[in-house]
DNA sequence: CATGTTCCGTACAGTTATGTATGGCATGAT
DNA sequence: ATCATGCCATACATAACTGTACGGAACATG
């Protein structure tokens, strides 16, 4: 083995970046030997082609989402009000978790045209939402209440990220803190029917 | 003038399609011209260049996007909850708002990465959410809170519109009505400081 | 009918991308 | 030491795309 090796995450890693910084479409093979110091022969020897690169980038998404939930789930405290405070703040504290977001919206916005990395993105909303309408349940919301109410808070966890030109700081603290209220608010009458 | 002119408006729709199926960096001139029926030698009659038509596309869409706030504003009900209604029905109601929803979701992934569409999509976010404010002040929350509802509101939507996967049709109603009724609802008690 | 304009086709040059074939230089094994 | 193997460079074939230059058909107008 040479001692400088490239390893194949090497290059998911740079493909991850260029991925972000200008979508998945400018993630071309070229470039990223370019900027790794390598030429494309490199390239072609971790990987078949072009798309397995893809593949792969997607499946290391997959894999760090999934574990961060995981933890998430294992290291949760008991307060449920907590819980949903760091939920909603967690695009923002720390900077793993910011690139995180970061990466995450880039994937989105693939999975627009893309089938292998829209069910990739499903799974993993289909499995926060699970979890956020856990701590709903025990707030005491029944259970198809607490699923919609997860709903809505992802949701808007997910538009907010899309909308990062709209206000201060100070104005996303105090539209949390509204979300939180709103949603944790026992409704006073259900519609009559 | 020939007979079957085409216009600067034919290339700008065969684009627009295009940026929805399969985003902006596969809007090329050849394939559009192939579409088209005709070769490049229109298209560099009509545009300067490639930027000139995607910039077109993004004019076209902000265009669009205001006239039908304006439609909104002028045709709007005197009853608050039912403009509510019909805002968040809205990317579902008609065929023409089911395709300016895509034409939305595409631009906004196109906006992540280009100033130019970045603006756009801020300056149409602002102007809704405005508008969203508006109505619930009408409902007689005070101004600052009424513009956090209103972006709740709207981060919702947009959020929504995300994650197409999740979900079927019948919970989709439920949780809209579901937003409604919470972000209608009077907080019992501010919180105490 | 002559002429100018509108609109488009054709041909060319240059760039950038993919994928393959093949060769070479280290390094570790024997 | 030599040999196989891991890792990468080089060279080649091919395709897709952009932008420009120029020419030509169709049409209107005088």
């Amino acid at each position: 083995m040479p001692a400088h090796a490239l390893s194949r995450d090497h290059w998911i890693e740079a493909a991850t970046e260029v991925l972000v910084d200008r979508g998945i479409d400018h993630v071309k093979v070229d470039a990223l030997a370019l900027q790794l110091g390598v030429t494309r022969g490199s390239f072609y020897w971790h990987f078949k082609d072009r798309g397995e690169l893809l593949r792969s980038v997607l499946a290391a998404w997959h894999r760090l989402s999934t574990e961060q939930l995981t933890r998430r789930l294992e290291g949760a405290s008991d307060d449920a009000v907590e819980q949903l405070e760091s939920l909603l703040s967690l695009p923002f504290r720390g900077r793993a978790a910011v690139r995180a977001a970061r990466i995450e919206l880039a994937i989105r916005a693939w999975a627009r045209r893309d089938d292998m990395a829209r069910s990739a993105v499903d799974q993993s909303d289909a499995s926060r939402i699970g979890y956020i309408a856990q701590v709903f349940s025990a707030l005491g919301f029944g259970i198809k209440e607490a699923r919609a109410r997860a709903f809505l808070l992802y949701a808007y966890v997910v538009g907010e990220s899309q909308m990062a030109g709209q206000g201060s700081a100070a104005q996303r603290v105090e539209r949390r803190e509204l979300v939180l209220l709103v949603l944790r608010c026992k409704l006073p009458a259900v519609k009559p029917r």
